[in-house]
Formats: structure tokens, sequence, C-alpha cells
DNA sequence: TCTGGGGTCCTAGGACCC
DNA sequence: TCTGGGGTCCTAGGACCC
């Protein structure tokens, strides 16, 4: 069948394999049959495990303590955020070989519509192999791909491919591959609408796809419903369809950080205002680096039992202003009615709510105060790129 | 020595306006 | 004076994904 002629197009979604770890570690040899994780610190969890550590049964998100305790020889391997958006760049430009269209989902996965390549390059299986072999042999790296006549189908194909390998679902194989798996295969559906889904009766994704849409609607309402459904018939969506909404920018940028140990929120104040004061620059940076402006401040607080509680304030000037953005969080957590006897665990900040720049108007009389603040961010943004981080920061963050 | 950090999206209630 | 409804913004929480 042509490419014009097919009454939807095939998608492609590849998945890099254990991409952050197989990052780090594809200098170092020695390490390529080793058990080995990014992540798993003290008080961290794993952030990513290579294929011989989950052999063992090292999981994503797993604390370090318990994937230590499953696979002792476990290797703990440093993240490196520049190599890993390198690479990710470098993969990125690999897939627009194939195709324009390339909807990069995060740093280590796609969705390519190939429907211009097929007459030129051949089948998408063909292509997904062409793919993977050109990743390989200029990064080192291996992926996965799944391809399958929408994106949902496809993400679940990839998975089922991995590690290094293709798993293709025709349409006329579609039921066969995708009814017999469990609800909580679809994207979207995680360990809490798993549990409902399951007792509400639908195990598996036939159990969805055979039940018609308005009794889905009564168990589950519209939304929820409306788009399970479309799921369950890998009716999600083809290449033809646009991305969701384009990310033009960010709609946040945010920091957080856990604590070497837990702190006193009365006894400790001086550290955590300090600390948020780390965070804001840090985001700060980011928003001005992005050329935006946000509105909304929010604070993030996590108690040491894990309760995690967030504030947040709406400005009447949007502003990438550091020391803005500290003051409200400042605010915001004096605002706070914890005992100071509370422990916590963690803060955060993060701006919402972001605008370009330049397309949003600024309201005459931009106080002095205002503009001086501003002016010495951009100082300190300009020495850190020549310097690097930690060369320049606040006065008060120094002791 | 349980449980990171970066995000997006959705829901729901209340305020406020028309 | 009473009654009604729709729309939007703000805030808080939570599910989910990588």
């Amino acid at each position: 069948m042509s490419a014009a002629s097919a009454p939807k197009t095939p998608i492609l979604h590849v998945d890099m394999d254990a991409f952050f770890v197989s990052v780090a570690i594809r200098d170092r040899p020695e390490l390529r049959d080793v058990p080995a994780a990014v992540g798993g610190g003290p008080r961290g969890v794993v952030t990513c495990a290579n294929y011989a550590a989950r052999a063992f049964g090292v999981r994503s998100a797993m604390s370090g303590v318990q994937a230590r305790r499953l696979c002792p020889p476990l290797v703990s391997v440093p993240l490196d955020h520049d190599l890993v958006s390198q690479v990710s760049a470098a993969v990125r430009e690999i897939f627009g070989r194939f195709t324009p269209s390339v909807e990069m989902v995060s740093v280590d996965e796609a969705f390519l519509d190939v429907r211009s390549a097929v007459r030129l390059l051949g089948s998408p299986v063909t292509i997904a192999e062409r793919i993977r072999a050109e990743v390989l042999a200029e990064q080192r790296i291996t992926c996965s791909v799944g391809v399958a006549m929408s994106r949902g189908v496809a993400k679940v194909a990839s998975r089922h491919a991995k590690p290094d390998g293709v798993v293709v679902v025709p349409p006329e194989e579609l039921t066969t591959f995708l009814h017999p798996l469990d609800v909580g295969e679809l994207y979207g559906v995680g360990p809490k609408a798993r549990a409902r889904l399951h007792r509400l009766g639908f195990s598996t994704v036939g159990d969805l796809a055979t039940t018609p849409l308005p009794v889905l609607v009564q168990a589950l309402g519209p939304g929820s419903a409306a788009r399970l459904h479309r799921l369950a018939h890998g009716t999600d969506g083809d290449g033809r369809s646009a991305p969701r909404r384009p990310l033009e920018t960010d709609r946040s940028i945010g920091a957080q950080e856990t604590f070497g140990r837990d702190l006193h929120a009365g006894r400790d104040r001086a550290a955590i205002v300090s600390e948020l004061l780390r965070l804001s620059a840090r985001v700060g940076r980011r928003v001005r680096a992005a050329g935006c402006v946000g509105r909304t401040v929010t604070l993030t607080v996590r108690f040491a039992d894990f309760r995690t509680i967030t504030r947040s304030r709406t400005l009447t000037q949007p502003t990438d202003v550091t020391q803005e953005v500290h003051a409200t969080a400042v605010g915001l957590y004096d605002a706070l009615s914890v005992g100071d006897d509370s422990r916590l665990r963690l803060v955060g900040v993060r701006v919402e709510g972001l605008l370009p720049r330049e397309r949003t108007p600024r309201q005459g009389m931009l106080g002095e105060r205002r503009r001086g603040w501003r002016d010495a961010d951009l100082a300190v943004d300009r020495a850190v790129e020549r310097f690097g981080k930690g060369v320049v920061g606040p006065a008060s963050l120094l002791r």
C-alpha cells in the first residue's frame, strides 16, 4: 500500500535503553556488564539502573538503601547533565535524517511520523533498524523502537521491544497484541488508576475495549473514559494529529532539594531562608536564560513524615528577578502556620505561568530598586556563564 | 539507612464579574 | 429584593511521566 493512500500512518516510538546510565558508562567499558545505576545516594533513590542491575531487581525510584540490599555490588555513577543533553541532541539529529516530523517527548524518547520516508527509505521496520544502527554507531548506546498506527500503541510496543529491539504491531494484530495486556500498561494509567480500574472489573485492555463508551463514562467520568477508550482501541491519534500542544516555552521552571538532614521549621529558619535563596537564584537564572517571566511563585514544603504541601502567590507583575522570587517564597514560608518544632525534609521553589519576556508589556514605572535587582542578576548570569556555577552567588550564601 | 528532581495536566472550590 | 447561571482567575492537591 502506498503511503499516500494509507488510511493511517505508521508511528515510531523510539526510546533509549536505560538512557542516563548508558550515557554515564559508555566510556567506561569495564562497567559494561556490571550492575550500575545513576542516583541512589544516602537519602536518594535510583534514577536509572542498567540491565545488569535490573537483573537483581533494582528499579528506578527505588531507595538507594533498598537497591543496595538487593544488589550489594551495585556501582553508583554520577549523572552528567551536560553529556546527557549533548547525546540527546545528537540522537535528535539522527531522527531528523529520517523524517522532519520528530516530536521529542523527553530527553530520551520521541515519536516519529515516517509517512514521508517510507517511499524513499523502505518499510517502517527498515527505518527503525536503520535508526537503531546509526544511534549505536555514532553514540554507542542502544535504543528500542515500537511501530504502530497510533502513539499509544507504539509506546507500549517500544516497551515490549526493550532492550535493544523492535516490536511492530500491524493493524491486523492490534487486538491480539493489546487486549491481553494489563490496563496498567497504558500510558497515563499509574498505580492509583490501575487499582481503581481493577476494582471496577477492568483488568485488561480488552476489558476496556469491549465496554461501550457510555458505560465507561458512567464508571470513570467523561475525561478518563474517552482517553482510555481511545487508548484501548489504538485510536489515540496517528501522526497526522498535531502534537498535543507544541512546547514553545516551558510552562514552569522550578528547583527543589532534600536537606542532608531534616531541619526545624523555627530554629533553622535562617538556613531554610538561605536555601530558598539558593533555589530562587537557580530558578531565576533559568527563567532569564529562557527569555521568560513568570506570574506565579510556588513554594513546596515536605515534612519529615513525607507530607507535602504547596503554597502559591500570583504577582501583579510577572518577574524574572531572583530577589522577587525569593521574597515571595519567604513570604509564603512565613505565612505557613507550622509549629516551630515541625521537621522539614525538603523545600522547593517554582515559577509558573511563564511568558516570553518580549511579549510581556512592562507597565511603565519600573521601580529603580527593581531595575537594580535585575541588573545585578544579569551581571551574575554573565559571570556564571564565563566562570561557571559557584563562582558568583548571592552574598548571603557565602559564609 | 525507606521514599530525588524535573516537569505536565487535571480537578475542585471559592471569589468575582456579568 | 430575590434568584439563576456562566465564565474566568486563583489556589491547593494529586496523579502521572521520565
